[in-house]
DNA sequence: ATAATATACTGTATGTCGTACACTATTGTA
DNA sequence: TACAATAGTGTACGACATACAGTATATTAT
C-alpha cells in the first residue's frame, strides 16, 4: 500500500472524527448572536477548520432541530443571518459538553496505558 | 420539545462523535493479538462500550483496510479469531492519536474559554 | 469603467461508520 | 433437557461532513 493510500485511509478516520464535533465547536461560539461567514473566520483563529459549504447547512439544521434561533440583519450593506443558542440548545450543548469531557478522557486513558 | 425528545437529539449527537474513536479504541488494545469476544470485554471494563454487533464487523473492515491481521486459533474448545495489529496498522494508529489528541486539545480550549 | 476578489448565502448528492438487528453454532451450566 | 454463555457472520439503514454547484452583490484593483 502506497503512503498516499494511507494518508487517504488516515483522512477518511480523520473525517469521521470530525462528525459530532464540529457541533460542539459551533454550539460553543453561538452564546453570542454571530452570522455564518464570522463564524467560519473565528473557528478558524481558534484551530477549526470548518468549510463554509459545510457550515451554512449545519447551521440550517441545527436551527432546523431547535437548537438555534435565527434573525436576519438587513441594515448593513449585506444581508446577514444571525445565528443564537435557544433555551433547548444551551440545555443540549451542556450535555454534549459533558458526555464529549467523559468520551474523550476515557479514550485518552486508553491511549495513555497502551503506551506505558 | 419533551424531555425524550431531547434526550434522542442528545442521543444522535453522541452516537456521532463515537464514529472514529472506537476505532482508535480498538487499535489502541490490538498491539498483541485478541479475539472479539475478549476485546468487548475488555473494552467494556475500560469504559469503551462496543456492543459485539459492532464490534465484530468493525474487525472485519480493519482487517480489511490492511490494518489488522487475523489467525483462527481452533486449538481451544471454541474456535476463536485472534486479530493484531499490522504494520500498516501500528503507524495509522499512531497517526490517529496525534490527530485525536489535537482535535481533542483544540475543542477543549474551545469550550473552556466559553466557559470563562 | 471593468474585472477580480471578497463577502454572504442556498441547495443537494454522496460516502462512511456505528447501529440494529437476524442469524448460526456449540460449549458450559443449571 | 433447557438455558445461558461463548464466539462468530451477515446486512440494511440513518445521520453528518464533504464536495461540490450555484447565486448575488459590495468592495477593491486595474
Amino acid at each position: 500500500m502506497s503512503e498516499k493510500d494511507m494518508q487517504e485511509l488516515v483522512g477518511g478516520f480523520i473525517q469521521e472524527l470530525r462528525r459530532g464535533t464540529i457541533i460542539i465547536g459551533v454550539l460553543s461560539q453561538l452564546s453570542e448572536a454571530q452570522y455564518g461567514y464570522s463564524l467560519v473566520t473565528v473557528l478558524e483563529e481558534k484551530g477549526i477548520q470548518v468549510d463554509p459549504g459545510t457550515l451554512y447547512p449545519l447551521l440550517r439544521r441545527l436551527e432546523k432541530q431547535g437548537l438555534l434561533d435565527s434573525q436576519w440583519d438587513t441594515n448593513e450593506a449585506r444581508p446577514r443571518k444571525y445565528y443564537l443558542l435557544s433555551e433547548l440548545g444551551k440545555r443540549v450543548y451542556e450535555e454534549l459538553c459533558t458526555e464529549w469531557e467523559r468520551m474523550s478522557a476515557g479514550l485518552q486513558a486508553l491511549i495513555d496505558s497502551q503506551r506505558s
